[in-house]
DNA sequence: CTTTCTGTTAGAAA
DNA sequence: ATTTCTAACAGAAA
């Protein structure tokens, strides 16, 4: 579910709301969710005080005042994390839109609580999403793994070209290559292509520069106005209050199939790339 | 009812 | 080395 700017989105809000608190509680219902000892876990991070909140493509860094290991939270296809205060929660519950019953609900594998009686809700209803404490050279590791973040690093059209470098594989499964470029999904790798006019199969290689630059600006424009708007909900995201995000009206390819190109008077075509369902519209992005 | 699809990615296979 | 396929899971849609 949640891209670059769906996650940006949570880490924005969470860190405005959990920032300075101190976890008093850590209830592992699904002990499958940790990728560690859950006593462990449960042990360092109670009594902890959140400090800061990072975030390097789609993967959120918590780290604390009393100690230096790092919390991991991956949301992958349908993970949530949904902060809620004290008086909601005395009064029966978040007031969700698509639920009647609340917070917890059954895919509320992971509930935090802090001092002052708000608690954080790491939902996931198919269990891709997991947590993990790490010391901080495996953080470091980690970070460095992945490539270059168009939000958090500067995001040259150098960088992105090398990132490029070589790669004869279709261009979306590169823009989906989380160790060449940070944060790109489904949706945005399509919207990004849509933008820059080019069409995903393409070998990456066989980019002119032109078609580089556009592509490199198309990536840049569609993630900041998503994170601007808050993040895409097609299905499952919320962000960090329980609220959906509003840049679902505005894609204009992704979930379009069938339906008329916002450009010309082509029609959105879906097919497969690189293994992931794939809008284009045939007209404004040619094969070439 | 059965089959296919879904916003991710680790790991295996090619 | 790089690219492609599959599995992990639950549920919605066809």
């Amino acid at each position: 579910m949640p891209e670059l700017p769906e996650v940006e989105t949570i880490r924005r809000g969470l860190l405005t709301n959990i920032v300075g608190k101190t976890i008093t509680n850590v209830d592992v219902r699904k002990e499958r969710l940790v990728r560690m000892p859950v006593k462990q876990f449960q042990q360092t991070l109670q009594n902890s005080s959140v400090s800061d909140i990072e975030r390097r493509g789609k993967l959120l860094m918590f780290s604390f005042a009393e100690h230096d290991q790092t919390l991991l939270v991956h949301l992958k296809m349908t993970g949530q994390l949904i902060y809620v205060n004290k008086e909601i929660l005395v009064a029966g519950g978040h007031p969700w839109p698509s639920l009647t019953d609340g917070l917890p609900n059954k895919y509320s594998h992971i509930i935090f609580s802090f001092e002052d009686g708000s608690q954080l809700f790491f939902n996931d209803q198919r269990q891709f999403g997991y947590m993990q404490l790490v010391p901080p050279e495996e953080k470091d590791r980690i970070v460095a793994a992945y490539g270059v973040d168009p939000i958090v690093d500067e995001f040259s059209f150098e960088q992105f070209q090398e990132a490029l470098q070589g790669r004869t594989a279709p261009i979306k499964a590169v823009l989906l290559d989380q160790t060449r470029i940070a944060g790109i999904g489904n949706i945005y790798a399509d919207e990004a292509c849509f933008l820059a006019g080019i069409h995903p199969a393409r070998a990456a290689h066989t980019l002119s520069i032109e078609e580089l630059k556009r592509l490199h600006a198309a990536i840049s424009e569609i993630l900041r106005k998503a994170i601007k708007f808050g993040g895409t909900t097609f299905r499952d995201f919320r962000d960090a209050k329980g609220g959906k995000g509003n840049f679902t009206e505005l894609l204009v390819v992704y979930g379009r199939s069938k339906k008329a190109c916002v450009k010309c008077a082509g029609i959105i075509h879906k097919s497969k790339v690189a293994g992931r369902g794939t809008h284009v519209c045939l007209v404004c992005q040619p094969m070439k």
